[in-house]
DNA sequence: TATTGTTATACTCTATAACTATA
DNA sequence: TATAGTTATAGAGTATAACAATA
């Protein structure tokens, strides 16, 4: 005998959570593919749209600390996907880009990001698609979140 | 300058997983208030949902391995929110109910939920509120999620 | 011998803050 | 003195697995 206030648990909010969580983790085994790592993807993108800045300004729109950031450039500089360029004129600083074999990478990527989609909205039609898309982009907006950018490139464990 | 490619990321699977985050997140803030972790208020809705199961029962439900669950359960008997009934006849087993206290705050907690509902979805109208539960409950069934479960009842820090 | 609940422990991830090098 | 990046470290949260009590 569930409770008459119970209404709210199955609303929007609650569906949101869950199938974010369930995206998430999907994606996490996906992308594990390519032995990456939600953040590593994340960054990957970041440097495809936009080379050459440096950790600092990736590392805040990461939403993680300097010093994390470090290590996640290490790995990915010593797989050779993403290259550090000595500021110019300002040799403290890193500036960043994607080596060749990162910009291939990352075209494997975004198959990766099609075929994760496609498979999350297997429930809907076309149609259906395009106005969830409308209507969860009006709510990203009504509550501040930058578009293209979400705390979730936590890392995950196995 | 984007890449073309880059398409696949503004789609449905990552607004998805940002604004499942942010209401991950700002329902942990909410209850916060009430002094309540997201995975304590899990707890305190199951209770009321159906009452008089064993710890590994709800435990499993909510997705955490037993030995956590004992700690959560410690933390909100101690509180004088949930009571431990030695099992009949298997008195191996504890049955778990909420106190009078419990029932109130599940109360309480039933309000939050419904304001933090109201404000996710403060951009779209009553209709496409419906709209966006009925697709977003047609893709929790295809992708076999549990209804009223989800996997982010992990602690929060601050 | 199997199962419920509990406790102990080791491990992962993380942020904080000290450190270096350039400015 | 301030800033970009780095390194070291301590703390929180977690799962694994050993343990105790009952079946």
């Amino acid at each position: 005998m569930p409770d008459r206030e119970d209404r709210s648990w199955g609303g929007a909010a609650f569906l949101l959570a869950q199938l974010g969580a369930h995206a998430t983790t999907a994606f996490a085994q996906r992308v594990a593919e390519l032995d990456l790592t939600p953040p590593q993807a994340g960054l990957l993108r970041m440097l495809a749209q936009v080379p050459g800045q440096s950790q600092q300004t990736y590392a805040e729109r990461l939403g993680m600390p300097p010093s994390r950031f470090v290590t996640l450039v290490d790995t990915m500089e010593q797989r050779g996907l993403v290259e550090r360029r000595r500021g110019e004129p300002d040799r403290r600083a890193y500036a960043l880009y994607l080596t060749d074999d990162g910009q291939e990478l990352k075209r494997r990527l975004d198959a990766i990001g099609r075929a994760h989609e496609d498979d999350l909205c297997a429930a809907l039609t076309t149609v259906e698609r395009a106005t969830l898309r409308e209507l969860l982009t009006r709510m990203a907006q009504q509550q501040n979140l930058t578009a293209g950018v979400h705390p979730g490139y936590r890392q995950r464990r196995g």
